[in-house]
RNA sequence: GCCCCCAUCAUCUAGCGGCCUAGGAUGCAAGAUUCUCAGUCUUGACACCGGGGUUCAAAUCCCCGUGGGGGUACCA
């Protein structure tokens, strides 16, 4: 038997790093195992749910190259894979657990159980169905319904015993009956909740393998009960470990940026995040030789050979975007330049030369943690004229005056250079740093500074060529005259 | 409150009874290289939550605490 995974995210706000986490594995699996891999849009929340998001999701995976084999926009043979689109099945299966008895109607209202809740509370007992409709006469229930009473469809959970289950990660897990609540299968506006369709689609689509968050393991109980109500075989279960917060709380926008979207703005390589992602909760051995951060740095391939539900760990990570940074950096600079001039290309300003790109490229490629510092890194290439503080321009323990002329007899020596090739500019440098008796680095630091503005570049020299001298000089005269003012 | 899950450096992790005076990575600190920044290289500090067992032997197994997290919806 082939098996089956997917990942079935609920389209309501951005695309959540948490899919992309829970993604990778599903899909790492079902590559293993020769499987397939289905993307379902679980859109039962009315309210909530949105096409632009669904969108999203399809963008952000794709970035990622998480691609599914069967879904909403690539069709499939056991689709609609949206569950807006299956709502008929949910009714009949329904139907079919009112008819055994295996969930009874409910025609409690909100307040009511509002008011059952608070008590409960305040007797310190366990929030939970009071169970009042459980015994309701069946035709009763039905003519009540016929009479346009509104009533959603609750899960019969037994009174007594255990329910367990075995999770690929955990071990098993055992939870009483009497502590699960008479789970709402159906809404009063006729659409699922998520354990019905859930578990439909599951069993409808063939799934084999349910690999998902850890919030989920309290109502796998109710997701094992109903397959038995309609006597069919439960898929394996893993739950993954909850992605943190750094105070270790479940990861939220509030405390951390969690749209993929916004990774992917922020100049993340789609790579480097898979590789962060499948770090977290789960290694993989160092590829032989492998030195240093190269330890983990590994393409989603190796974690397609190497994962192994029971190789995940079973503690929360905190995501943490130092070490995404750096790796993400890493990726960067693994980059071939050319490469990099092509994911650059969604980050530079439109209209920017693709020669000017060519010339600054190699230089900031090692500067570079996110794409997005492109601009910050380089525009004083691209501006006219430079802002800065004038006192800049004075090392410590050199005159002003001193700067001034050192700066000066630069330029003549720069104006006087045949070809001012990186190699040239650097000799003219030291020459006259050690005519006038400075530090090569006083010198060029005055020269960085008049150059792009900045005490933090790339080597001046290198620079200097990427500006090209009918550039670097007016900078020169203008920072000369800069002097002035001080 | 009730139920469930979890517990090794700041962080991600290796470890699945002896190979552990606990290894790696990121970050941090120091040094080297160096025109600044970055990169690279070297070095350093930093952890088995606590208490009981089991065993010749426990980071590893069991129990109890403690701590953290999740769930407790006609959200998913």
């Amino acid at each position: 038997m082939t098996v089956r995974l997917r990942i079935a995210p609920s389209p309501t706000g951005d695309p959540h790093v948490g899919t992309a986490y829970i993604a990778l594995f599903n899909l790492a699996f079902a590559r293993k195992q020769g499987g397939k891999f289905i993307l379902r849009i679980e859109d039962t929340d009315r309210v909530r749910s949105s096409p632009e998001s669904e969108r999203m999701i399809f963008e952000s995976l794709r970035w990622l190259g998480l691609l599914w084999d069967e879904g909403p926009d690539v069709g499939g043979p056991l689709g609609p894979y949206r569950q807006s689109e299956r709502r008929d099945l949910y009714a009949r299966h329904a139907a079919e657990l009112l008819a055994s008895g295996a969930a009874y109607r409910c025609f409690c209202s909100a307040e009511r159980l509002d008011t059952m809740r608070k008590a409960q509370e305040a007797a310190k007992l366990q929030s939970r169905y009071d169970g009042k409709c459980r015994t309701l006469a069946r035709a009763e229930a039905e003519a009540r319904v016929a009479a346009g009473e509104p009533a959603v469809i609750r899960l019969r959970i037994p009174e007594e015993g255990v329910t367990s289950f075995v999770d690929m990660i955990r071990g098993e897990i055992r939870i009483e009956n009497r502590t699960i609540d008479d789970q709402v299968l159906m809404k009063t506006d006729g659409f699922p909740t998520y354990h019905l369709a859930n578990v439909v689609d599951d069993h409808l689509m063939g799934i084999t393998h349910v690999v998902r968050a850890e919030e989920w393991i309290t109502s796998t109980p109710k997701h094992v009960l109903l397959y038995a109500a309609f006597g069919w075989k439960a898929p394996e279960f893993a739950h993954m470990p909850l992605l943190r917060n750094s105070d270790r709380t479940k990861i939220s926008k509030r405390k951390n940026p969690t749209s993929l979207k916004w990774y992917e703005a922020q100049g993340y390589l789609p790579e480097a995040m898979l590789n962060f992602l499948a770090l977290q909760g789960f290694s993989v051995a160092p590829s032989e030789g492998a030195k240093g951060f190269a330890t983990e740095v590994f393409p989603f391939s190796r974690v397609v050979e190497t994962i192994d539900f029971a190789r995940i760990c079973t503690t929360g990570p905190v995501f943490d975007l130092i070490k995404l940074g750096e790796l993400n950096a890493h990726y960067l600079r693994a980059l071939a330049p050319e490469e990099l001039e092509r994911r650059l290309a969604p980050f530079v300003k439109p209209g920017t030369d693709p020669a000017a790109m060519h010339a600054l490229v190699p230089l900031v490629k090692d500067r570079l943690k996110r794409l997005g510092e492109w601009e910050e890194l380089t525009d004083f290439f691209f501006q006219e004229s430079l802002e800065y503080d004038a006192k800049l321009l004075v090392p410590k323990k050199v005159e002003p005056a001193a700067a001034r002329d050192g700066l000066g007899r630069f330029v003549a020596a720069y104006r006087a250079l045949p070809a001012p090739t990186a190699e040239a500019l650097d000799q003219a440098g030291r020459a006259l740093a050690q005519e006038l008796g400075w530090k090569v680095g006083d010198l060029f630091m005055i020269l960085r500074v008049a150059v792009t503005g900045k005490t933090a570049t790339p080597p001046l020299c290198e620079t200097m060529v990427a500006l090209g001298r009918d550039r670097v000089l007016p900078r020169l005269e203008a920072a000369l005259a800069r002097f002035a003012t001080l």
